[in-house]
DNA sequence: CATGAATGAGCCTTCATTCAT
DNA sequence: CATGAATGAAGGCTCATTCAT
């Protein structure tokens, strides 16, 4: 409400609603390291809360139950995966800009990334048996679906080709390749160069000439 | 296998190795219906003696612990799974024979043994983080991926191609298109066309004319 | 009462005390209504808190802690109490006058009062074990006691009777009364009838013809 | 079933069945004892073990949760409480012994069993608020309110009488009577020859000549 | 062989209370 | 005055595991 007050530059404070919404993103940070590393599973509140700055009891300050910190952490995880995907690519002004950014992507989350994956993994196997996380993470699912799509397409429209799977089919393929790539990496199976050969193979394969 | 047979008239019993294994064996399919069921977080070896002829502590006896006995039980659910798709599409004789065969029975096991294929994405997931885990499961995982070059290679063979990826990549493939089968199944989202359309694409797409 | 009253035309504001006391009477209400309904023990200062136009560090303000708090709502609701049954009491004329509005009156609150009732029994029994409402609840059970025994001696003089038991144990019939009559209408078996009739008799055994 | 086999009379183990049950009974027996100290809000099955001979898991493999102990607790007390009160009145063979039996016994209750006596009291208002408890302290009342109309019921057949109030009635005033009894006992206001004379006058009050 | 009693660590959650603002 | 962030102890309960019988 009061925020953009005339011209005055110097408005210390954020708004209350900010203030929660901005220590919830804190709290989650803290524990998607925590659960990056040990999974959902093996993750109890206390150990997240033990390498954060606060204590457990403050978790449950800021949210309600488990379930609503772990697909608020593996939300907050996705959409930064997704946005940073739609930027590298949308930057992309050939064909070639795509496919380079793209699989420079996959091999970067692959490698630094592997244990965030693996938790996105994880949870939605979990969400396969757990009511309570199946919506949070159907929907995530389709945006991740959706994101792969406007890459396929970006890349069709830029090398005179168009898709030739619709998007659910073609997120499984690759979603398959991301994968088995991230267990690979995880069982120390170095295998970037293959990794790049696969998406340049899966792009032509998904899309055909006009 | 059959080992003792010969003229012996008199085998009562087992041999002791046999009867050990026996139990083991009995004791994993009663523990497969409660884990599809819950999934391996969520089942307690409690649950699953309840719903066995055994009880708690029987388990214990025939395993040492509890990720021995889950490891015992997808590994059988997994043999199972590869005997069955190496019969079916060795019975082929055409192209077309091993291309039905496959993918009506990929769609089979997507509608019957969907709670089953969970629990193998479950602990998949589970073995990314338990490294007590990680060596069956890998093992398991490249005895899936050796069963899925075979159709390929046999279904190549009939139809006068030859492979065009390497068993991991297209393992990859056909594992993403498996996964997004058993999930969408589970969501309720009916999509048998669409999975026998996809093996097909996919059938063709990892080969190519000799 | 009223100490600055004269003719000071422009007293705006109540002194602090009063402001200070109106405020803990308005968080007491407030209090009454979520304890009335959930009890003692499984009333959190948050559920309070959250029915009422206040937070919960509010609640702290007001008073010291839980204990405070409970006790001043409990005297307050009964404090009405016994200033309702000593109006209604004293404003009959005849002995059938002060029969009627008593049982009227029990009947009533059974009725209609039958979850603050049962607090007021709650929280007794817990003073049976936390020495810190001991003092608070004895006090208060011996208002009611003297107020039992007025109305006992009024209905005695106005029929030529006098009371045969002492206050303690002539309250002690009477609770037990009330007690089974709140229990009784909780579990769904109306009594009313059975009450009037209770008092009645009840009221003509502690007494006796001059 | 194996029990009363032939004339040995060494049979050495239990059945099963009792083992459970003996050990049910002993840990309620020592959990009775932590549970008149503090009451049943202030008593965590943490409390109760530490009192006892097993830890706080073994609570629950014997209970399913904490209202199953709490009300196989007071079930235990108060049946053993009514067996006694019925046995020393049975014994009577006027109506004096009769009388002096149970004032006798009261007073003896009031004085040693006053704090397993506030636990009655306290989970029987806790029912009024916890459903799970309802049921079985509705069940104990009823079976009290029976022993206590057979008490009088005896008293009135020794003496010529008969009972001139119906048994819910009669049992409201004497749990009044018993009530304040350990009220007044636990507030240290010793009145032995107060409840003697309050039960001889209330025996004498729900009789009446035949 | 098989049982089931017993354990104790650990989990999620609730809550009264404190305190800086 | 009033808020609400933060705490930490405690609660009920689950569970893999051990072990005497």
């Amino acid at each position: 409400m009061k925020k953009t007050l005339g011209g005055s530059a110097t408005r210390v404070r954020k708004r209350p609603v900010d203030k929660f919404e901005d220590r919830r993103m804190q709290l989650a940070d803290a524990a998607l390291v925590t659960l990056a590393e040990q999974g959902y599973a093996r993750t109890g509140l206390r150990d997240i809360a033990e390498r954060s700055d606060f204590t457990h009891g403050t978790l449950h300050y800021y949210f309600h139950d488990k379930a609503e910190l772990i697909t608020y952490c593996v939300r907050r995880y996705k959409n930064r995966c997704i946005a940073r995907y739609d930027s590298l690519v949308q930057d992309g002004e050939t064909a070639q800009d795509v496919l380079e950014a793209f699989s420079g992507a996959v091999v970067s989350t692959m490698i630094e990334d592997a244990r965030m994956q693996r938790l996105w993994y994880d949870i939605r196997s979990q969400a396969m048996f757990e009511h309570v996380l199946a919506a949070d993470v159907a929907a995530l699912d389709r945006d991740i679906e959706d994101m792969i799509f406007r890459v396929v397409l970006r890349y069709a429209e830029l090398s005179g080709r168009e898709p030739s799977l619709n998007p659910a089919l073609t997120y499984a393929l690759f979603d398959g390749l991301f994968l088995h790539a991230v267990m690979n990496h995880l069982a120390g199976k170095a295998s970037e160069s293959e990794v790049r050969s696969g998406i340049e193979y899966l792009l032509g394969s998904v899309t055909r000439p006009v």
